[in-house]
DNA sequence: AGATTACTTTGAAAAGC
DNA sequence: GCTTTAAAAAGTAATCT
């Protein structure tokens, strides 16, 4: 009677300590990447959608909000890598990705795969590189993608390869290294993805 | 150009069987040479063999796991030495245990280069997961056959989860046809 | 700049935590 | 859920020469 008023109490008490638990975790973790108000929300919804859907059952509420914060950043079309996000979160690269994967699938998100361009924007700027730097990268990407050329491949290591070519080509030369380095990549990706965009490209580095 | 159901090939081979004995799997170890035995990791005892090449696991239940092989004939040869070697032991081994297919392992190659970003859409962003991030190839779960087909941008793709060889032929049809329908086959 | 090794994904069984 | 086993696909990564 009293007992079990008592304990529904509890149990919304917590519920709801770890909502807020979770939702001032995607704020801590979108302050830290710099990411919109807009995207926070996104991420809000779908977490509490995931939580409505009954999906945080096994899984720990900071994987979820994570995962959610990358789901959202991709839904808004400012994608981050799961690379730059687990260095903002306690969760782990691997776990992030799963529970990512495991949430799309059960809410429907229905994720396209991430557009390499989405990247050049942000990571031209924090190599200082002009905006005929990015364009250039764009066609590099456009061009090389609608020959096949980006099958299986990872979105942050297809654009830094190509951003590192335009960069050549505009004569603002970045190094491998400073195009990785800000890409989350190595530098041995970015010269074998290189190498096949020129080709296909037709320009001889 | 070549069926790609002629270039299926079977990559490995899981069944289970048992010896409807209990075992004493310390003193197998003790016994059995070349055998891994470390309860605090895995319940099982781990025996390999080298023709055909596979690995056992034998748990004390008398029950057993045979993986690694390359067809189900190889699966059979395989056990038969476990069980052989388990004889030598005086542990008494069944005539002849029935013997399981959980899971078969294929490749196979469609020839063609593929488009996975307009698969993913074509065949549906609900029926595939293709998160080029964590992992190059697409996934594809059928349901019939029952199993999940992994697709490469070479062409290339591993079917697994099917229990005869024929359910990889039957995926491999679907697959081409469901792509050549979509127009993404070429 | 290679070469090697190793890890990511899929599937299934076993017994036990 | 995890642990262990084997094998393929192709991409990425760490480490060594």
């Amino acid at each position: 009677r009293l007992r079990k008023w008592q304990e529904r109490i509890r149990t919304k008490d917590a519920g709801e300590r770890n909502l807020q638990f979770a939702l001032s975790e995607i704020d801590r973790m979108a302050s830290a990447l710099g990411v919109p108000r807009s995207v926070r929300e996104v991420a809000s919804v779908i977490y509490r959608r995931a939580l409505k859907e009954d999906l945080i059952r096994g899984r720990s509420i900071e994987g979820v909000a994570t995962s959610a914060l990358y789901a959202a950043c991709r839904k808004e079309g400012i994608p981050r890598s799961l690379e730059e996000i687990s260095e903002v979160s306690r969760v782990e690269r691997k776990e992030i990705g799963r529970t990512y994967r495991y949430i799309s699938q059960e809410l429907g998100l229905e994720m396209r795969p991430v557009d390499p361009k989405k990247y050049v924007p942000r990571f031209c700027s924090e190599l200082e590189l002009s905006e005929e730097v990015q364009t250039k990268a764009n066609e590099i990407i456009e061009k090389t993608a609608e020959e096949g050329l980006l099958s299986g491949k990872s979105p942050t290591g297809y654009a830094a390869a190509a951003i590192y070519a335009a960069s050549l080509l505009c004569n603002e030369k970045k190094t491998q290294r400073e195009v990785a380095d800000v890409a989350q990549v190595t530098e041995v990706t970015i010269r074998n993805r290189y190498q096949e965009q020129i080709e296909a490209m037709g320009i001889h580095g | 150009m070549t069926d790609p159901k002629d270039t299926i090939n079977i990559e490995n081979v899981v069944a289970s069987t048992g010896i409807g004995q209990e075992l004493d799997l310390q003193s197998v170890a003790m016994d059995l040479e070349g055998a891994d035995y470390d309860p605090e990791q895995f319940p099982g005892l781990v025996y390999r063999t080298q023709n055909p090449k596979s690995a056992a696991l034998i748990f004390r239940s008398g029950k057993i796991v045979c993986t690694g092989a390359k067809s189900t004939d190889d699966v059979h040869e395989s056990l038969r030495i476990v069980f052989d070697k388990l004889r030598e032991l005086q542990i008494q081994v069944n005539e002849d245990p029935e013997i399981v297919v959980q899971n078969i392992v294929t490749s196979a190659d469609l020839g063609r280069n593929l488009n996975l970003n307009a698969i993913a859409i074509g065949l549906g962003l609900e029926n595939i997961e293709y998160e080029p991030e964590q992992f190059p190839g697409l996934v594809y779960r059928l349901d019939e056959p029952e199993v999940v087909a992994l697709l490469f941008g070479s062409g290339k793709l591993v079917i697994t989860g099917g229990k005869r060889p024929v359910d990889a032929e039957h995926a491999v049809d679907k697959i081409v046809s469901r792509l050549e329908d979509l127009g993404l086959l070429e």
